[in-house]
DNA sequence: TAACAATCATCAGTACACGGACGAATGCCT
DNA sequence: AGGCATTCGTCCGTGTACTGATGATTGTTA
């Protein structure tokens, strides 16, 4: 499918493309906003020592309650080695809990602490200014099509990267 | 402008934000199209064991010709420690070539080798498609206008990430 | 010229991110 | 019940990404 949208103006076909300076890239802009996505958070959340995956999967595990890690890797995108080696971190710094399942002794159950619950309460304002200030340079109007289009991206491919089996 | 647009749907302030699911969190999101879409250029590329930032190194060097390590760093947006790791992984597989700088003895010279040219050219094609495929879903005038505001927000917060002191 | 600050590369340490392999537990299927 | 594929977590190895410290070199300045 789709074999040939070339002739537009832009969209050059594969011939001259690694003439293309990077900056027009869209990979090597991706990257560099997360990068920067990834500094402001940590700016914002100073003192704190937190960064944007682990707040991501403390506010998952806040918005479920409890979860497996194989649950918590679907949600936040990640997987699961990824997620275990996050989660040791996090446990180390008693943040969140694990014990095996009862259920099922594959798996196990992670909660959030007390001491995570709080850091999450702290962090929060943090976070949601190194949101803001990641699409501070687009006016409102934009900023809400860029979301949108981030996410349709991001959906359309939802099931290639990580966790392909059993999504569903 | 813009103080308190709550009430429709988004845009909602500091308070409620960590209620707001992460799906529609900007940080969330970059990450995830940056995983995707180094997911599809490792496929689109397989057989030949390389990754984005390689290739962005890579291309860097080829349209530079030379360049110190603290060039081609500042040229792809990455620290220098990092820049030396990957030109390392890229000179124990012949692709570059590194040798201490003439004029000023601290720096190192980087050049690409044949090798390097070589995988570049056979590369490229499957690099256009890993970035066709990442905006697949848009349509072609949604994703140019996508790409600029991606320039913007990259290019507005160029000098807080890593090479911050001497950018001019 | 001799001390000094700045610059570049490297090293050590930490954290994300993934694939492959493995053991334990489970569920199914005969 | 016994066999067997699947699933889940972990271990190992590789690759990005940054901070902080160190050593070598350079440029400056007293």
């Amino acid at each position: 499918m789709a074999q040939k949208a070339a002739r537009t103006q832009g969209t050059q076909d594969t011939e001259d493309w690694h003439s293309k300076p990077l900056q027009e890239r869209p990979g090597f802009l991706i990257r560099r906003l997360h990068q920067i996505h990834t500094a402001l958070f940590v700016e914002e959340c100073a003192g704190e020592s937190i960064t944007p995956v682990q707040y991501s999967i403390l506010s998952a595990l806040d918005q479920m309650g409890v979860a497996e890690q194989i649950v918590l890797a679907r949600a936040v995108g990640l997987d699961t080695t990824n997620v275990a080696d996050v989660l040791a971190r996090l446990e180390r710094q008693k943040l969140v809990r694990r014990r095996v399942s009862k259920h099922d002794k594959r798996m196990k159950a992670v909660t959030l602490t007390q001491a995570g619950n709080a850091l999450l309460q702290r962090v929060d304002a943090g976070a949601a200014r190194a949101h803001e200030r990641t699409l501070a340079a687009l006016a409102p109007k934009d900023r809400e099509r860029f979301m949108r289009d981030l996410a349709k991206l991001v959906v359309f491919n939802r099931d290639l990267d990580t966790m392909s089996p059993g999504v569903r």
